[in-house]
DNA sequence: GTCTATAAACAGATAGAC
DNA sequence: GTCTATCTGTTTATAGAC
C-alpha cells in the first residue's frame, strides 16, 4: 500500500511509468508497423524506435501478436475521433468544403499514409483472423458516426429525402473516399484533388432521385 | 536441338514444361500470399502449395521478392480484363444493375476475398517500396478502362451533361466499389448488399448539378 | 522494470545429386 | 529441371543480472 514516501515528489508512480513505456512502446509499433508491415516488423526493432529493448517489449506485452491487436483496438478509440473534431471545427462553412478539405489534408501528407497503410494491415489481419473483426467493426462505426454529424447539415442544404438513411450515406461518403485516396496514392495524376468534392456534389445532388431508373427516357 | 524423338508426342516441350511449373508457383504464390501475405507466407510453403520443392522455385525465380514483383505485373494484364468480361456480358440490361450484379459476386465470394487481400498486399508493398508503384498505376488504369463501357452507357442513360469526364467517373465508381467492399467485408450487417446501387443511382442522378452550391437553398 | 545474453525455431537462399 | 540437404542469418521469446 503505502509505497516509500507517502508524496509522489516526481509525479511518476512507478505503475505510471511503466504506462509510460507502455504507450511509448505502442506508438512505436504503430509506426513500425505501417512502414514495414506486421510480417515485416520486428520486436527488435519497435523496442529500439521505442528507445527500450526487447526484454521491455516482452515485460509489457505477450507476444508481438498481442501488441499487434492492443494496437488495433486502442486505435480504435482513439485517432479515429479526430475526424469529427476536424470536421467539427470547419462545420460553420460549406459542409461540401469542410469534407473536401479533410480529404486533401489526409491523401498526401506522410503521416497519414502511415496511418492508412496501418488500417490495411489491420483489415488484413482481421480478413485472416475473424476473431479480431470486432476491433475493426468499432473503428468503422466510429467514422462513420464521425462523419454524420456534417453528412446531415449537407443532406438538410441540399433538401435530401427524408428517407435517405444519413448514416448509409456516411458510409458511401466514407467509401468513396478511403478509395479515392488509396488510387490518389497510386496515380495522383490522374486522381485529382477535388475530384472528391466534385463527387459529393454529384452524390447529394443525386438523393432526390426516387426511383431505381432513370428520371426520363428517350426510350 | 533434336530432342529424343522428332515429333513432340506429350504436346509439352521441356521449355513449355517449365513454363507451366512457372504459372504454377505463380498460382501458388497468388494464393498463399494472399492468405498469409508477403511476410507471412514463406518459400517452402509458396512452393509445398504448387506441388514442388523450394529449389524449383529459385530454379524459375531469383528471390521471394522478385516472384511476388512478377505476380503484381501479371496480374496487372490478367484477372483485371475479367471485369469488364463480366460487364460485357450484361451490358445488355440497366448498366447500374450489372453494376450491382458486379458487387453482389466480388463482395461475399472467398475467392474474390482474396483477390482483395492480394491487392491489398500490392498496395501496401508499393506504397512502401515507391519502384514498384508503376505496376500498379497500370492495374489500376486497367480497372477504370474495364469500368468506361458502361460508365458512357449509364451517362447516356441518365442525361449526363457532356463535361463530366467518363474516366474521372469511373474513378470514382471504383473507389465506391472498392470502399464498400472493404467495408462490407468488415460489417456486413451495416453495409447492405444493394448499397452499391443506390449509390450509383444517387450519383448518376446528379451528375446534371453544374455548380458548387446546392440548386437552390432557403437561406 | 528494464537490459544483456541466449535459447530454439525458422526464414531465405544455395550446392550438388539425380 | 527438380529434389534433398544444408548453410547462414534472423526471428520470437525467455532467463537471469542489476
Amino acid at each position: 500500500m503505502n509505497d516509500g514516501d507517502g508524496v509522489q515528489r516526481r509525479r511518476l508512480t512507478r505503475t505510471e511509468a511503466k504506462a509510460r513505456t507502455r504507450q511509448q512502446l505502442l506508438d512505436a509499433a504503430a509506426r513500425t508497423f505501417a512502414q514495414k508491415g506486421y510480417g515485416g516488423a520486428s520486436v527488435e526493432e519497435i523496442a529500439e524506435s521505442a528507445g527500450y529493448s526487447t526484454g521491455a517489449l516482452y515485460s509489457n506485452f505477450a507476444s508481438k501478436e498481442q501488441l499487434f491487436l492492443e494496437l488495433m483496438s486502442a486505435r480504435a478509440s482513439r485517432r479515429i475521433t479526430a475526424v469529427a473534431e476536424i470536421l467539427e471545427g470547419e462545420d460553420a462553412g460549406d459542409p461540401i468544403e469542410a469534407l473536401a478539405r479533410l480529404m486533401e489534408r489526409t491523401a498526401d501528407r506522410n503521416q497519414d499514409t502511415d496511418l492508412m497503410a496501418l488500417r490495411a494491415e489491420f483489415w488484413l489481419y482481421a480478413v485472416r483472423n475473424p476473431d479480431a473483426m470486432e476491433a475493426l467493426v468499432a473503428q468503422r462505426r466510429d467514422q462513420v458516426d464521425g462523419l454524420t454529424g456534417v453528412i446531415s447539415t449537407a443532406m438538410e442544404r441540399w433538401g435530401a429525402p427524408a428517407d435517405v438513411s444519413a448514416t448509409e450515406l456516411a458510409t458511401v461518403v466514407l467509401a468513396m473516399f478511403q478509395g479515392l485516396v488509396r488510387q490518389r496514392r497510386i496515380d495522383p495524376a490522374r486522381v485529382s484533388g477535388d475530384l472528391f468534392a466534385q463527387s459529393l456534389r454529384w452524390l447529394f445532388a443525386g438523393l432526390g432521385a426516387t426511383g431505381p431508373e432513370p428520371p426520363e427516357r428517350a426510350r
